[in-house]
DNA sequence: TACACTTGTCATTCA
DNA sequence: GATGAATGACAAGTG
């Protein structure tokens, strides 16, 4: 039975893969895989059903080793280190288990091809859709894929220059792969994701494979003892982000594979990279119980600072700039990012968490620098004051409610607080620029030492802003301020209310300028439909007047000539044979 | 670097 | 005359 059916499926494959590449090599210009031929697709069906099966045959004997290897981490859990990978997100890793890890292959004895694997990934990619091939769902960006599930691959890869099993072009894939921009991208975003989300690298190598995947493009051809370090439920993850991510025309990339190290063994990037981890987790493998009581010692040890693995990471070896590492160390801050206004984005730079650890004095610092980088946490300074909420609340109170507030919460935003919480183009940005021009009035009142905070002069009414004028003692410039802060402020929101006025004029203009094209066009219509009864009406008349005229007949019996006589008829419906002479002289008369 | 857009400010007019 | 609203014009910041 299987003696007849392998050289069929081999010729099967064999035309497979040449439409395979017949198909990637036109799958850049959106053709599909079912275009080529109709035959092949039937074959495919059978080929699927038949890989369906061993893949059936497989997962159900890697679910099984996974979920003894799921009970060995029921045991790290309970030092609270180790998190057990969901049986979901196990599962989707699971095709590329035994050939991504030699030595876990060899120990099953079940070991895949390459073209084995090709056929796999080819599968887990649909090859009927192009489009979701060309632009493979980054896993980093679906929530039900752990993050590590993505960053362990890289770490699994180099482990296929160790291995003896494997054919070399097999490694020089994994290169490949590992070095698409789109998979980078994703690794790298994971990176970024992992390290602010975990301030300490977790021991079980899940902030470790960010770090090293995060200089993959420039390092990734090094081998790595990761692997002998790697939990075997790490490796399956390797399978499911590859799967993710990896597109189908893979092929089809022609990229610069870097020669992998020789000189670079694993056991020289450990020490290179990973001196302490290499130290404690050497002994460890990825069979047996002795790897869960290993990884239970390793969960024990103080954590590794990322930064610290960061800076051990390939990609210090590899960038030409180690610096923004450093940047990024001080990062953790909040501040640092967040302050560039380049960087940041208006909702994070209105974030008055991020900027509540500015004083008055830090305002009254910066603002003698303009331009400068404090500028830029003067412009965050003003972000301290109330929330949105507190802000709209302030608007609808009475000035006395006001100053009441403003007493308990005296740096009150002005502009929110003044009534118009929602500018009529203000963007966050926008607004916080406004809310930094109107802090150098506030702050110009605080080096001036007025007592009145700038929402009161601006909002008190006359008489209350005369009250509370005469009640403190001014001098003339404190007085000038005060009435440039008062006018500035009203001027600039009638400047505000005045440009959305102009705004809703121009749309109402619009809209009516368009109701106007389509009235116009209605009577264009109507015109040419009222022409054409007309001219219809005027042809029936004429064939009338001819019909009409052709019955006459005089006395002898002879019919009118048209040239002599004609018809004419009286507003009563009158109708009479005139003589064209005739008629002519009543049209004079 | 040029350009468009937004916003603040000033000057002016009017009620 | 003082005040506020309205508006054109200009400058500065930003993408």
């Amino acid at each position: 039975m299987m003696e007849i059916e392998l050289p069929k499926m081999h010729q099967s494959q064999q035309d497979m893969d040449l439409i395979d590449i017949l198909w990637r090599q036109d799958v850049d210009l959106g053709a599909g895989r079912e275009v080529f031929d109709f035959s092949f697709r039937q074959k495919e069906v059978e080929l699927r059903r038949q890989r369906e099966q061993e893949e059936e045959k497989q997962q159900q004997r890697l679910q099984d080793q996974e979920k003894a290897l799921l009970a060995q981490l029921q045991l790290d859990e309970e030092t609270g280190e180790f998190v057990p990978r969901s049986l979901s997100a196990q599962t989707n890793t699971t095709h590329g288990e035994i050939t991504q890890n030699g030595a876990f292959a060899g120990h099953e004895g079940d070991a895949l091809s390459f073209d084995e694997c090709m056929q796999l990934l080819a599968e887990t990619f649909p090859l009927d859709e192009p489009a979701e091939s060309l632009q493979p769902a980054p896993p980093c960006l679906d929530a039900s894929v752990p993050p590590s599930t993505d960053l362990m691959m890289p770490t699994n890869s180099p482990v296929f220059t160790q291995n003896p099993l494997l054919p070399g072009s097999l490694d020089q894939a994994w290169m490949e792969l590992l070095s698409l921009p789109e998979l980078q991208q994703c690794l790298n975003m994971q990176m970024q994701e992992t390290l602010n989300m975990d301030g300490f690298l977790k021991p079980s190598g899940e902030t470790q494979n960010p770090s090293y995947s995060q200089y993959l493009p420039g390092m990734d051809h090094l081998p790595s003892a990761q692997t002998e370090v790697c939990p075997p439920e790490y490796i399956n993850t390797y399978d499911g982000s590859f799967s993710n991510m990896v597109s189908p025309n893979l092929s089809q990339m022609s990229l610069n594979v870097p020669d992998v190290g020789a000189e670079f063994g694993p056991e020289e990037f450990n020490e290179l990279f990973y001196p302490e981890m290499e130290a404690k987790v050497n002994p460890l493998t990825c069979d047996g119980g002795h790897m869960v009581h290993q990884l239970a010692e390793i969960s024990n040890d103080p954590p590794v600072n990322p930064m610290d693995l960061q800076s051990f990471s390939p990609g210090n070896f590899s960038s030409e700039k180690p610096e923004p590492m450093v940047e990024f160390a001080d990062s953790d801050s909040g501040l640092s990012l967040d302050s560039s206004p380049h960087t940041s984005s208006p909702g994070k730079s209105l974030n008055g968490d991020e900027s509540f650890g500015f004083s008055d004095s830090d305002s009254e610092e910066m603002d003698g620098s303009p331009g400068s980088m404090e500028s830029d946490y003067t412009e965050i300074f003003p972000l301290v004051y109330l929330t949105d909420e507190a802000q709209a609340s302030l608007s609808e109170k009475s000035a006395a409610e006001q100053r009441e507030i403003k007493a308990k919460n005296p740096k009150t935003e002005p502009v929110e607080a003044s009534g118009h919480s929602k500018p009529p183009f203000t963007k966050d940005k926008q607004k916080k620029r406004s809310e930094a021009r109107l802090s150098r009035d506030e702050q110009r009142a605080k080096a001036l030492q007025i007592p009145l905070t700038v929402d009161m002069i601006i909002n008190l009414p006359v008489d209350d802003f005369n009250e509370m004028m005469s009640k403190h003692q001014l001098n003339e410039a404190q007085l000038a301020l005060i009435r440039d802060i008062r006018r500035r402020g009203k001027n600039k929101v009638a400047a505000q209310n005045c440009r959305k006025r102009k705004m809703d004029n121009i749309v109402g203009l619009e809209s009516e300028l368009d109701s106007l094209k389509e009235e116009k066009e209605r009577l264009k219509k109507e015109k040419s439909e009222r022409s054409t009864s007309l001219r219809e009406m005027k042809q029936q008349l004429s064939t009338l007047y001819q019909e009409v005229f052709g019955m006459l007949r005089d006395e002898k019996g002879k019919p009118f000539s048209p040239n002599e006589y004609s018809l004419q008829h009286t507003a009563d419906g009158t109708v009479f044979l005139v003589p064209r002479l005739k008629k002519t002289l009543v049209k004079n008369n």
